[in-house]
DNA sequence: CACTATATATATCGCATTGATACTATTGGA
DNA sequence: TCCAATAGTATCAATGCGATATATATAGTG
């Protein structure tokens, strides 16, 4: 989905400013599932106002740049349910943790502690803040939306509580042969 | 992490060629926290060869054109040490699922139906194939990253379908408030 | 038998997007 | 008092994606 896409969708549920929308992407139950900066935004934007997609209309504001608020048209609309229409693409998850993990042979064995730790306390901290979310009003659509990602949240911090020694054990293991091979070489 | 962190950490794991590590990051345990195109790949692995953290050897081959299978350094294991030393980024997901899922007052309500149920039907090949990789020859590390893979799919699958029915059935109520506008306009 | 798809392999190009930064102004806390 | 955060719009270099080109071999299918 292209942030043009996104921007209808966004739209979708109210009108919303250029920052606003950057908001939404950055916390709120938006932010389980994708991302735009300000750098495709504001273009995104100025490109559906061109297609009619979307109308602006500039709110001047007490001490503060004017706002400009976006609102859905009605052709807006049908193409973000014609888009909508099509299968969705395959999700695609990007983890720096997860490759630091599969790449722990060049990492000393302690950080690869201290790496699950952190992640488990992340976890942690996201699991609250998601279930805060819960508290407010929500869509039936946007409470299904959190409660997925705490599910999935807390699937993946019980793993990381419970296989957390298998992979340090498994690294000092690794490190002792490491070092048993440079004190022998010839065994090799 | 860019992609030349990326073709470091995959090098670290034994020699490759560009085509291997494209063949890596769409396939097996890589393709759960990864992703990267040949446009991003050999401009890469050449600019990694400027800095000399890789080295290269071209293979002559049988009928096919020559394989240029990459090794890493000494200093590109160095490099790649330093980089896994910061603490990692947060995990990114992108989902279109989630999006419609979210974005399903656009959508007819029997779509978010079979939405789901695709859904449902992609979670399960998906752990089926993560369990077919166990089967094979496989790290530690290697087997930890997709047994989490295999531990959060298997979460959202369940998710899935125990929820099912209360989404479809605030669509079908939304649908139906819609409707009763409709007809009497006055009524808001 | 012809035809199409898939696999092996390198490489480039246009376009979308990121991440950082610039600019301005208010509010709140150390 | 000074710094950080909040509220806004906006641009730009660098990065990366998706599609495509080029070649050849093999495997499956009507």
């Amino acid at each position: 989905m292209d942030i043009k896409t996104l921007c209808l969708g966004i739209l979708s549920l109210g009108d919303a400013t250029g920052y606003e929308i950057k908001k939404m992407v950055a916390e709120g139950s938006l932010s389980l599932f994708s991302e735009a900066s300000y750098g495709s935004i504001y273009p995104a934007l100025g490109k559906l106002m061109e297609q009619g997609l979307v109308t602006c209309r500039a709110m001047a504001q007490d001490k503060r740049p004017d706002k400009k608020v976006y609102s859905l048209t009605e052709a807006g609309r049908g193409e973000l349910t014609r888009s909508l229409r099509k299968d969705p693409d395959p999700d695609k998850n990007r983890s720096e943790f997860l490759a630091a993990i599969l790449f722990c042979e060049s990492v000393a064995p302690e950080r690869v502690t201290t790496l699950i730790q952190d992640r488990i306390v992340e976890h942690e901290e996201k699991i609250v803040a998601l279930e805060g979310l819960l508290a407010g009003e929500m869509t039936p659509a946007s409470r299904f939306v959190v409660e997925y990602g705490i599910a999935t949240q807390k699937a993946a911090l019980k793993f990381l509580q419970s296989h957390q020694g298998s992979l340090v054990g498994a690294a000092a293991k690794s490190a002792a042969n490491e070092l048993k091979e440079v004190d022998t070489p010839a065994a090799k």
